[in-house]
DNA sequence: ATAACTGTCCTAGTGTCATAGGACAGAGGG
DNA sequence: CCCTCTGTCCTATGACACTAGGACAGTTAT
């Protein structure tokens, strides 16, 4: 599990920790009740302060990716996302629709468009294999 | 062409409207040469102060969805988007990689997600049909 | 020229965000 | 108990984002 922080990007370091956990959730590379480092020694890793990590990690339990017990640590959550259907149906609508629009306002034709879905979802199931037959091997 | 501002979302009032201009762009709404709202009465109509659009605008701009004269008014852009094409692909992955953990993080399989976002372009290609005949026909 | 319109720049106020350090509370090993 | 680890809360500070109003510059019609 290996974090990395761009501090030119100009996004907030906390947010970029949830989305990096987030994509290690997604792709296996963290398992559920697998536990997250600790907030100090990886916010002294990222030389970043222990609350930029809190508030990352803080924001992954509002979120239902993590668990947190005080005195223990944080752990990936078995179930993700405690939102009814139609909220998380409608969430993820918003973000394909931007990503929609993005593509018209690049001039990326449909088919082009799907063919890149299609490459990225089969990226991440690969990825996924991998760490399968890593930790079950 | 209709602007709504929801002001208890959290996002920022010229965010908002740079959005909504894309997706105007996107859906056909608002064609190439075409005249936007001029920053006052938009403005005012939305009661926002004119900075806000202004910057809206700005923003639409460095975009390269717009072209704005001083003097004479916005105009949706011909060619949007100056950026290379290499560079237009990495945009639109990262784009895409955040629907998808987004998805995965939802709990959406693969193919109800695929057949989503078809859903989503079939509704921007009907959009863009009606706004066709209407200013066609 | 005047007036009414267009977008733009400058500057200031206000608030929120991101980050940081100190102190506190629960868990577990000597 | 004592110490060290865990996460959490409170508070403060610095920076930046958003908004807002005044003044300016280009365009067009009268």
């Amino acid at each position: 599990m290996l974090f990395r922080i761009n501090f030119k990007s100009g996004k907030p370091a906390y947010l970029q920790v949830v989305d990096q956990v987030k994509a290690a959730a997604a792709s296996g590379e963290l398992r559920p009740g697998e536990a997250l480092p600790s907030i100090r020694p990886l916010a002294e890793e990222l030389h970043l302060n222990r609350n930029t990590i809190a508030k990352a990690y803080a924001e992954l339990e509002s979120l239902g990716v993590i668990e947190s017990l005080p005195g223990k640590g944080c752990f990936l959550s078995q179930n993700h996302s405690p939102l009814r259907k139609e909220i998380r149906r409608k969430l993820l609508i918003e973000e394909i629709d931007q990503a929609i629009v993005m593509a018209h306002h690049l001039q990326v034709p449909g088919p082009e468009f799907l063919e890149l879905i299609q490459e990225r979802l089969d990226a991440l199931e690969e990825k996924r294999r991998a760490h399968e037959s890593h930790k079950e091997g």
